[in-house]
RNA sequence: GGAGAGGUGGCCGAGUGGUCGAAGGCGCGCCCCUGCUAAGGGCGUAGGCGGGUAACUGUCUCGAGGGUUCGAAUCCCUUCCUCUCCGCCA
């Protein structure tokens, strides 16, 4: 959501802003709108300053039980009325109108934001460990978890239809060994709340965080009209939503493991081999919510905190600077982990860690009051802490071994039970 | 699901058709007094949009959205939320 007063001051930049999105600009319309609703609400505001002077000299007159000069002031403003009623009704159209279209621009893209198509245009910043060398054919995670008995997605398909997963014995408890493992990370040592949030929200929410009104098709809706989260960035930036914060207590660090919930719409034949693209997968959230000169530290701070989860498990993986192509609409700048998965011989996104500046937080009216008292709109960022999920296939197949086992790394063992591998047996 | 009661400023809480954007309190800010650990006094203190260099000023906002009225925090309708009792239930 964007502020029009900004817009109206700075026509090109936001222009610029757009096409560097690949989307056409747009501050004519909206400038021509806004001049629009201007006038209408001007005009309004003459006729509402004349009813509302006359209603209390009529309040007067009949307080000193001038009936005479009371109807007198009473046919004075009679048509002034109609003229208010019709007058906020234009505004209501207008408004609505121009909000409309305020709600479906995407945000604007940080300077340093590398151009491009999509993702090939990505540009890497960094990059952890090398890739290990295995002495035999690595194998995908789906033909380890088959073979190991533990990871089935026929029976899957049986029961929920594409694109979900049955997990069983020790595959299952690794996967919860990861996410107790990163929640205990970024609790203890990266000072996040965790939390537990619905995972049905409502519309308001997801406009909040910019997943509506353009992207409804990507998440589950349900019969009495509330949303399946498509992650757990929803319920806990949401937790601001409507506020007014003080300076003292900002930054505000939540994180979650939560479900997720998407369509996938648009995905058919992408990834339909293995639990990389699921209907439903499990995911450690992170939300901070920032002045607004802190949020760009904040950025690289918790990717920062999103590396350490896989140094921890030590995972070899590389950071991207995600192109203006290949970014969500509602971020101003995005890093991506990808992990590197011996199976796939590539690098795969586990982790999206991104600012959002005001752009949330004004669909949200989430405000603080800073050092002068003065309300100000908070800063938003969100970021995968990391996709568990995605966290299991990367250790499967990096800590695969020649028999088809899986050794444990070593940050998750306590979670194991001191287990150290997974075997056909466990 | 049934019955009832409510939603007011950063917070609490008055206010049932006219001078109410809203008493009072808390909190916060500035100033003063006192003088010693605990208090007293004064003033100020919502947000959005617009006009003005500014002082200031117009308008809108009392959960949200409609409506009635010359005029709505106050009346009507819809909706969301909270609380109490009953029912159901992990």
């Amino acid at each position: 959501m964007f502020d029009v007063k900004w817009i109206r001051a700075n026509p090109e930049a936001f222009d610029a802003g757009l096409e560097r999105r690949g989307a056409e600009g747009q501050s004519q319309k909206i400038i021509t709108l806004d001049d629009a609703r201007k006038a209408t609400v001007q005009q309004l505001n003459e006729w509402q300053e004349t009813r509302n002077a006359s209603s209390k000299q009529i309040g007067q007159a009949k307080a000193q039980g001038d009936e005479e000069k009371a109807q007198a002031l009473l046919a004075q403003v009679a048509d002034l009325k109609s003229k208010v009623q019709q007058g906020e009704e234009t505004e209501r159209l207008q408004t609505a109108e121009l909000n409309d279209l305020l709600a479906g621009l995407p945000n604007l893209l940080l300077e340093d934001v590398p151009a491009g198509a999509d993702e090939n245009d990505n540009v890497e910043k960094s990059r952890f460990a090398e890739p290990r060398q295995f002495n035999f054919e690595p194998k995908e995670h789906y033909e380890l978890g088959e073979q190991l008995g533990q990871m089935d997605f026929e029976i899957a398909s049986k029961i929920a239809g594409s694109r979900f997963v049955v997990l069983k014995n020790g595959i299952a408890r690794l996967e919860r060994a990861l996410g107790q493992y990163m929640l205990d990370l970024h609790t203890t040592e990266h000072g996040f709340t965790e939390v537990i949030a619905p995972l049905l929200v409502r519309s308001e929410a997801l406009f909040g965080t910019g997943q509506l009104p353009k992207f409804s098709e990507d998440a589950f809706r349900t019969t009495d009209d509330r949303w399946l989260i498509p992650t757990s960035e929803v319920s806990l930036t949401n937790l601001v939503r409507e506020s007014m914060l003080s300076h003292e207590e900002l930054p505000l660090r939540f994180t979650s493991l939560t479900p997720c919930f998407r369509s996938e719409a648009g995905s058919a034949g992408r990834d339909t081999r293995g639990m990389l693209r699921q209907h439903q997968f499990y995911k450690v959230e992170m939300v901070a919510v920032t002045a607004p000169d802190k949020s760009l530290e904040e950025h690289e701070r918790m990717l920062g905190c999103a590396e350490a989860v896989m140094k921890g498990l030590d995972i070899p993986y590389r950071v991207m600077r995600l192109c203006a192509g290949d970014m969500g609409a509602t971020m101003m700048r995005t890093f991506d982990i990808e992990a590197w998965l011996p199976g796939q011989n590539t690098y795969r996104e586990i982790s999206s860690v991104s600012v959002a500046g005001d752009y949330q937080a004004r669909r949200m009216e989430a405000r603080y009051r800073d050092e002068n008292g003065k309300p100000q709109y908070v800063h938003t960022l969100n970021g995968s802490g990391v996709a568990t999920g995605r966290a299991l296939i990367a250790v499967m197949e990096n800590y695969q071994q020649e028999d088809g086992s899986i050794a444990i790394p070593k940050v998750l063992q306590p979670y194991m039970g001191g287990q150290t591998e997974i075997s056909a047996a466990k």
